[in-house]
DNA sequence: CCGCCCGTTGTGAACGTTCACCAATCTGCG
DNA sequence: CGCAGATTGGTGAACGTTCACAACGGGCGG
């Protein structure tokens, strides 16, 4: 066996198997019509050849498509890395295959070079990319495929439930309860750290973290310091944060991320600022790093994995009709306190 | 624009421009032989109708591949990761298409899992995993499809320059220069927290983390003190260096990864031991969040993406021979002093 | 002025699969 | 014993592309 001759298809099985190639095409696809005895001769034939059908062939002719691409802004991201794991678990499991293509927004600038991106038209894709070449691919797609597409993000219930394509968690709502958490310590008011956002370093969707802050901060009646903005690099928010943890006023930060919040409690440590006493930190997404800092990341937990099986599911969903609508079903963010909170020192 | 009607074909671009199919083939594929005013014709048409190539189609009559699958162990570690983006980047700029294919040791127990894995025969592969099944995973290619496959991972130069479908960096080598640098700095002997190998515990290949260690210790005749097992996650890192740091004997050990030096350090400080002042912590990879931890990481640097860069660049040369043999670049392994190492106390 | 060759274009057959239909063979019932 | 209806199988045409080869036209050497 393992010959490097060319691989078998599904007409040397039916010589093989003395049928049809239409009869090992229903045997292979599990088509009921088919009498048991001829069932077995092609199986044994399959076997006896080590055959495999062909994907590509597969879809070509018009099948299922049995497969998913992925466009992501960028996998270094936490978020992103765990959703397309789960992404890849579900469709594993289903036997799907899964392409990645990352949305670099250096070569994406018009909405050309976005669809060149696409494999091939109508070809099923999960995109969940919150930045501007991201934006602008949603469109195209929403345009192109509506009925073949998911986009992963941060959305409100009501978000959720107005468009059937979306998939995702209100960060928003949980940054709103890590900054109540916060002012209940006692902080006066809370500062924060952002991540890049696609309409500039501010706003978005009402689901977005600096939103929930923001909102949190005006409902209770107190100061909104100006967020910080910083890239995705622990190394810009490193250097990002420095005004914040020199300024004795801020008592608290609310990073973006965890990464941020790392490099927040490192510039914190250098300036002499203990942590919690001087300075609360509370990080963003619960990356697996951030139970084994010193001191231990007080932070918010993301279950995106379960949210990237969720899109793939939805996904299958809407691109076949017959497959029952997903229940959008996974935990809730959650606020995890570990030792980088505490009351302000006085 | 835009219609959700079928994508336009080949056909009726030359229906359109008024010529064949195959001139058509042939003003996309960029052949010499068409006139200047045919080739201008087709372009128009191919504007006009918004044609593009169907990749699947290309493929199955026997067109380049265009595509490349990556077999991977598991995507949350940052080496395969680094290398992923690697390879993502290398062939986005040539227009490939990445699949991805994680090796779930859980499913797979026979060859024929395996086998069932890669999307179709011949498909250029990837393989960066370690354990055991991508051992077996290896194999199976080398057999079926050897001009077609590449492998990442640790290998002496020796290895490498036997074997041309290999791609990887001595990490023995690398590791020995940690530990060198540990035992000049003054420490009697040098304890290791070891990620999990493919055979077990310990050994693999020469050029293996474990292996660079042991060497320098039995070069230098100290003693050789029993590697320490860990899985992978940063969790069983922490327990499972529990018994080091409690050691008041042990005072330096070198870590597989980055994520085992950081669950060390952190072990290290609930034990109420100082790094470096009782005990030196050197990680491996320079991990992005290793410059940024309390006190930071002294670690190796890895350059993983270059590595996955070049698996591909060799890849197309495999599988193309018209192209030339890349030249393996980039940078070696490189210790990195920050602040976790230190002369012992004495 | 004829034939040859080169540059250019067209034709037909793959590639491996599914889909839509049609044909043959059984079953059971009147 | 015949016939409707189900069950099972086969046929041919798609899908969108490339490959191998044949055909057309014009320029050039003899």
């Amino acid at each position: 066996m393992a010959q490097p001759k060319k691989a078998a298809s599904i007409w040397d099985v039916a010589r093989l198997a003395g049928v049809s190639h239409q009869t090992v095409s229903r045997v292979v696809n599990g088509s009921p019509r088919v009498a048991a005895a001829t069932r077995d001769k092609v199986l044994e034939a399959i076997a006896e050849l080590g055959y495999r059908p062909n994907r590509l062939a597969r879809s070509l002719a018009g099948g299922a498509a049995e497969s998913v691409t992925v466009l992501t802004a960028d996998t270094s991201l936490y978020g992103p890395e765990a959703a397309l794991r789960g992404i890849e678990k579900a469709a594993r499991a289903l036997d799907w295959s899964v392409q990645i293509s990352v949305l670099d927004p250096a070569d994406t600038h018009s909405d050309a070079d976005i669809i060149a991106r696409l494999p091939r038209a109508g070809e099923p894709t999960i995109i969940m990319a919150h930045d501007e070449p991201g934006m602008r691919a949603k469109q195209v797609l929403l345009d192109q495929q509506p009925h073949a597409m998911v986009a992963i993000g941060p959305y409100t219930a009501e978000e959720l439930a107005a468009s059937p394509w979306l998939v995702g968690m209100d960060d928003g709502k949980a940054a709103a309860e890590a900054t109540r958490y916060l002012l209940d310590l006692g902080h006066t008011t809370v500062h924060h750290l952002a991540i890049p956002t696609s309409t500039g370093t501010f706003g978005g969707g009402k689901a977005h973290r600096a939103e929930g802050w923001a909102r949190v901060l005006r409902d209770a009646g107190r100061p909104v310091p100006e967020p910080v903005p910083s890239g995705w690099t622990i190394a810009e928010a490193f250097k990002a944060v420095q005004p914040l943890v020199a300024d004795p006023e801020v008592t608290a930060i609310l990073c973006g991320n965890d990464h941020l919040a790392l490099a927040t409690l490192r510039a914190a440590h250098l300036a002499g600022r203990s942590v919690p006493g001087d300075l609360s930190i509370v990080g963003f997404d619960n990356t697996p790093f951030s139970a084994y800092t010193t001191p231990a990341l007080t932070t918010v937990n993301q279950d995106f994995e379960s949210v990237g099986r969720g899109a793939f599911e939805l996904l299958r969903h809407r691109v076949d009709g017959s497959i029952p609508r997903p229940v959008p079903g996974w935990p809730e963010p959650e606020l995890i306190v570990r030792e980088t909170s505490g009351p302000p020192s006085s």
